[in-house]
DNA sequence: ATATGATATAAAGATTTTGTAAAAAAGCTT
DNA sequence: AAGCTTTTTTACAAAATCTTTATATCATAT
């Protein structure tokens, strides 16, 4: 019954055929663009719940084709690379994609993503607690609450997990974590935010040597979950 | 039996027909207005249980709307609007709001809302003395006991312990406090609050220097437990 | 296996924020 | 106006938080 129309843009048709055997398989509507000016002509015609988007396109970079998107497109967008560049994954997740896949990608991850990505299209009223396994954060009262004890966290303790609250699920890049939290001109002071990590996971996470909330996403960024 | 009356003040025709439809069958009677002046004379004619205040009106902002309702009327009003805007829910719930719920909503969060809402108005309207440990504090009489005896506040003291009393567990900025307590203009005289909450915690606290009920919030301000 | 780059932890400083006391100013009450 | 209470200022000590440095750990590729 929830048939999310998705579309695909890439220009490799092996690739094209396999998200399709995938998604619509899973009970997904897929349409096909081959390249990136057919993908934006598609998804204004007839808008998506969500665009699977490649950076290596024949006649525009995906950078510049999700740039286009983003002017009036605001649902998800995942980016596909075939190499697995850091500079090219931050650089989208900086410019508005909602998460990226490096080709190869197994289909049980692409579609994990594309269920977290479409659940978050629905926009969520921030001002009632969110509930992550045992930790409950209310962002409203600034309170957080682990097994239903209120923990005591810093006021830049309680930002930084707030900020990966509001985006569950979702690659946040060290850059835009530190201009978010600390401001313009710290987004190099990468250090800060280990030693933040850090202390979050020591009071969030049941084992903070083995975290399940916050991840880390080596040379980009963290994800919570 | 329970047919609390609600109020609807919003100036889109599908989404009265839709609230309506979804609260008379849930057992509410329903009233509607399609713009703040209308809203407003209903309400004083005839006082409902809630009220849904849309905060895109057509003659004056809603926010206007609720500043007005608020002078007299002391039930609960949620604020609906379109976009999910955080400025817009932090400036309402300030401005007296009871609740948020951004449009679209789903029907089964509306209720909820609505429930929760209505359950605070008979809570709140009973005017009953509030208990917190050792300590009891009455609104409506103005007094304030520790283990059975009245205590001596100031009106300032007062003032402040009935802030911290009436938002129970959740954390109040310096800002919020000085504006409520002295008044917009005052926003930046954190020390005023410094000087009054080591005062009163030498008065209601049983050890002022491990305080129990008036928590510190470093950086961000106060939460009373 | 070793080297490299990235990440994590611990602990020392530096800085900011908070608490307290006490003096000065402002209001009230008689 | 005197005497009292309350609020506002000032100054400094105490505590909490943030930043920095140093070092350890981990993952990956050669």
């Amino acid at each position: 019954m929830n048939k999310a129309d998705i579309l695909i843009i890439d220009d490799e048709p092996q690739i094209r055929k396999l998200l399709e055997i995938t998604l619509s398989s899973n009970g997904y509507q897929v349409y096909q663009a081959c390249n990136g000016r057919e993908g934006i002509l598609m998804a204004a015609n007839h808008p998506p719940e969500l665009i699977l988007l490649d950076i290596g396109l024949p006649d525009q970079s995906g950078h510049d084709v999700l740039k286009e998107l983003r002017t009036w497109y605001n649902k998800a967008i995942i980016m596909l690379s075939v190499i697995n560049s850091e500079t090219d994954i931050v650089y989208a997740l900086d410019h508005g994609a909602t998460d990226y896949l490096s080709k190869p990608f197994r289909s049980a991850e692409l579609l994990a993503r594309i269920r977290s990505a479409i659940r978050r299209n629905e926009q969520h009223n921030l001002d009632q607690p969110l509930v992550f396994g045992n930790v409950c954060i209310d962002l409203l009262a600034r309170t957080v609450k682990k097994n239903q004890e209120v923990l005591k966290l810093t006021s830049t303790e309680f930002k930084l997990l707030a900020l990966f609250a509001r985006n569950e699920g979702r690659v946040l890049t060290h850059q835009f974590i530190l201009k978010e939290i600390w401001g313009v001109g710290f987004q190099n002071e990468t250090q800060y935010l280990r030693v933040f990590v850090g202390t979050l996971r020591k009071k969030i996470e049941d084992n903070h040597n083995q975290p399940q909330l916050i991840l880390t996403e080596s040379g980009v960024g963290y994800r919570f979950h």
